[in-house]
RNA sequence: GCGGACGUGGUGAAAUGGUAGACACGCAAGGUUUAGGACCUUGUGGCCGUCAAAGGCUGUGGGGGUUCAAGUCCCUUCGUCCGCACCA
């Protein structure tokens, strides 16, 4: 058969075309197939797909191909992360709109994702920053509002004081606002949270864990959750928490932290209101690296509930507001930061006998924080909440969702969140008594949007609800999620605990959104160094697709390296994957009839097997060089059967998709696509050969290998002899055989 | 400091406790007038040995252990990467 050369991008473009053209990736109800939801963390609408993407997204392509071709009804959909700072920032630094920006992005990335040749079903896709998916997000707020789990609470915030408002972490410049550059305080603020703590019990993994989550995830989330059981003991109207009550005969003072209670209703000497500003001035991160102590006395004293002494109040930074009652008892002699506080203020350090019982409530904390969501940006939800001076904070109709973000906002920075800027949108009547009152003029942190998108993407048009539960008791849980290990403490934990909600309004019945989470790892640039632009060392995937074609990217990205690791790319490696495209293109010549040998079937069905299982497993890399294995076999034979040439394609497809259709469509023209085959069967009798190769030790050192014919294989006593006939064993065999350990069909060691 | 992952050729990497280095890159030698990213064959962990071979020793960060047998399990130590970190 001739075929020409391969040129893919001859081919490439063609099969997209007719890919579309059959509509064939589009998600459709099937009840004799089992569903399998196959999903990848939706990407950020940046304007340019990545090889970041690409690894993200790749793997889980062929994945999904393999698990299509195994007579799953697999649902693949993707969307839009698309609100968000970056495009505000743009926006603000070349004047156009985020809208705009935004959705411009999305269509080139659209154009770029087609590229890559994915089965990915755009029909059940969802970009966030559209009303038909944010106004569910605020639905899912007043319902967390309506049960108390959404409130207005008080945090420390970076705050500027020049321009009254709240900044990120990242718009600090040395301490000063990138704006005014006036010096950043941290200020109390308030804002709106989510009362994740309320959850932290039912979201710390258990032990066996209840999905298959990498340890990584598991652990790092028990940790974050951090939760530790203490107690709370009284010292004159200053209560503390402690893990270690038993050793409050050595508390010999108190610390508190600069924002707590007690500090603020002291009367306060000069050196205290120094010492509480300038703790307000330092940023966390300042607190963080700073790890000298410092502190002031309060001027007041408590007593220790068990000796009864007088112990002096102290004030210090490195007791946080935030954490237990922000005030603990200080036992200098067991804890070592208490020691140093001690030692540096020449305060008393005496033994513990670790054998006291105070008297206090037993109680559990958390290191888990309530979740802030309030953006003082324009590029976001805006929040569902009418503030009326007469009812207070009152939630927006549901007849009124979505409240839409208004287009024409002057959101360049003025100090005040964008969104009060624009009077005309601002002013509203209250929903309750009919006066005057405000919208709230926040936006909802974006990880909102990510916590819970793949409900939407199952019935992205459906407008009774974020999602219909029906079809939600259908298509999820999620079976398999593909992600970056940078979302291992927000996003997938966030989503888990939108999952326990929404699981609580009775919207589902399964408590884990995700039944496998897989971490992907990251390609550094050919120099070894991450990819950066200021490093010059960035693979542009558009680049290399014009190069090689993207069914080569596509089998590189999955033979490079296992899922979850950290390697370079290599410009001449690729070559090599080209390579074995070529061969398989050029294979198709050598087709003809002809008899299978027992080795032919043999290779053929380990490859099937070999292939499939990796696919199963995630384990991309050694299917590939699998097939590299049989390919190898096949080249070297004369002619290859059709049998063998379609087995051929239909394992490589998942990776390959266009070059496979092509050459399927070569072999018959009348055919359907590669990708509507069944998955082949591997058949157990092929993979057993006639004779079996029996390493051969002595002591435990290889001496030798022999060939047994497999029906003498259960007989020690034949392979015993067969062994010992050998010269090269027969040569350490000299003294006595103390003990024979024979591993059936593998190996023989004679202890000597 | 805490938690996690990991440490194997020149490189990316394979190995249910059972023949370490599959597969690929790179490199080397040879072949072939070889348009089209050439292709084919052979070799390629280290050391010793030989004209060549045969062969031997050694080898998965270091040290120790369990086992007939350890890259794999246990202890210890060093190192790398990732996340978190004054959490009482």
């Amino acid at each position: 058969m001739k075929q020409g050369r391969y040129f893919a991008d001859k081919i490439e473009a063609k099969w997209r075309e007719n890919w579309k053209k059959q509509n064939s990736f589009e998600f459709k109800d099937d009840p004799k197939k089992q569903k399998y939801y196959n999903l990848v963390e939706l990407p950020y609408p940046s304007g340019d797909l990545h090889l970041g993407h690409w690894f993200a997204f790749v793997p889980a392509d062929v994945h999904a191909r393999f698990k299509k071709m195994s007579g799953f009804n697999v649902f693949y959909p993707n969307g839009f992360d698309a609100f968000g700072l970056p495009a505000e920032n743009a926006a603000i630094k070349r004047g156009i709109h985020p809208r705009d920006w935004t959705m411009k992005n999305i269509e080139v990335m659209r154009t770029q994702f087609d590229i890559m040749g994915t089965m990915i079903d755009w029909t059940h896709s969802t970009i966030t920053c559209l009303p038909d998916f944010y106004r569910w997000n605020q639905w899912i707020f007043l319902k967390m509002f309506e049960k108390g789990i959404a409130y207005r609470g008080i945090a420390l915030s970076n705050w500027c004081p020049t321009d009254q408002t709240v900044l990120a972490n990242e718009h600090i410049e040395a301490g000063k606002c990138w704006r005014c550059g006036a010096e950043v305080v941290q200020k109390e603020v308030e804002q709106w949270f989510l009362a994740i703590t309320k959850y932290a019990e039912s979201l710390i993994w258990k032990n066996p864990p209840q999905a298959d989550w990498p340890k990584q995830v598991i652990e790092g989330q028990n940790n974050w959750i951090g939760k530790s059981e203490g107690m709370l003991i009284d010292f004159s109207g200053i209560e503390v928490f402690t893990t270690k009550p038993e050793t409050i005969d050595g508390a010999t003072f108190l610390v508190v932290a600069p924002e707590h209670e007690f500090v603020k209703n002291l009367s306060k000497t000069k050196e205290v209101e120094d010492y509480v500003l300038a703790a307000s001035k330092k940023t966390e991160m300042e607190r963080k690296e700073d790890r000298t102590k410092s502190g002031v006395f309060s001027g007041k004293y408590v007593k220790n509930p068990v000796t009864g002494k007088d112990v002096p109040v102290w004030i210090s930074d490195y007791v946080l507001a935030g954490y237990g009652t922000g005030a603990i008892m200080a036992v200098p002699y067991v804890d070592e930061r208490d020691r140093e506080f001690a030692q540096k203020f020449n305060l008393p350090i005496i033994e513990t006998k670790f054998n006291a019982k105070p008297k206090g409530e037993k109680t559990i904390n958390y290191h888990l924080r309530d979740w802030s969501i309030s953006r003082q940006r324009y590029w976001g939800t805006p929040v569902p909440i009418i503030h009326c001076e007469k009812c207070g904070l009152v939630p927006v109709p549901e007849k009124d969702l979505p409240v839409e973000l208004p287009y024409n906002v002057d959101y360049t920075p003025k100090g005040k969140p964008p969104l009060a800027s624009d009077e005309k949108w601002l002013n509203v009547k209250c929903p309750k008594c009919g006066g005057e009152a405000k919208r709230d003029a926040e936006t909802l942190d974006t990880f909102f949007d990510s916590a819970w998108y793949y409900y939407r993407y199952v019935s992205p048009e459906f407008h009774k609800g974020p999602f219909d539960p029906k079809e939600v008791a259908k298509l999820m849980p999620v079976d398999v999620y593909f992600g970056g290990s940078e979302h291992t403490l927000g996003h997938t934990l966030y989503a888990r605990f939108f999952t326990k909600f929404f699981k609580e309004l009775g919207l589902l019945e399964f408590d884990e959104f995700a039944k496998k989470r897989i971490q992907h790892g990251v390609i550094l640039g050919p120099d070894g160094d991450r990819m950066s632009k200021s490093r010059g060392n960035v693979v542009s995937p558009d680049d290399v697709v014009k190069e090689y074609g993207a069914d080569t990217v596509r089998l590189y990205l999955c033979f490079m390296m296992p899922y979850e690791a950290t390697s370079p790319w290599s410009p001449t490696a690729i070559g090599g994957v080209y390579k074995f495209l070529k061969r398989a293109w050029d294979l198709l010549e050598k087709v003809d009839k002809g008899e299978l040998s027992r080795q032919d079937l043999s290779k053929m069905h380990q490859a099937i097997k070999k292939v499939g299982v990796d696919l199963e497993n995630l384990a991309f890399n050694t299917a590939v060089s699998s097939l590299m294995i049989w390919l190898n076999h096949l080249t070297s034979k004369k002619t290859v059967t059709s049998e063998e040439y379609k087995t051929l394609l239909r394992l490589l497809a998942p990776f390959a998709p266009h070059i496979t259709d092509e050459l399927w469509h070569l072999l018959n023209p009348n055919a359907n696509s590669v990708h509507l085959e069944d998955w082949p069967v591997f058949q157990s009798k092929y993979l057993i050969s006639d004779s079996v190769n029996i390493a051969v030790q002595v002591n435990g050192k290889l001496r030798d290998a022999i060939v047994v014919k497999r029906e003498f294989i259960k007989s020690q006593e034949k392979v015993e002899n067969e062994a010992k006939s050998s010269q090269k064993v027969a040569k350490y065999l000299t003294s006595a055989i103390k003990k024979v350990i024979y591993i059936e069909g593998k190996i023989i060691n004679f202890v000597v």
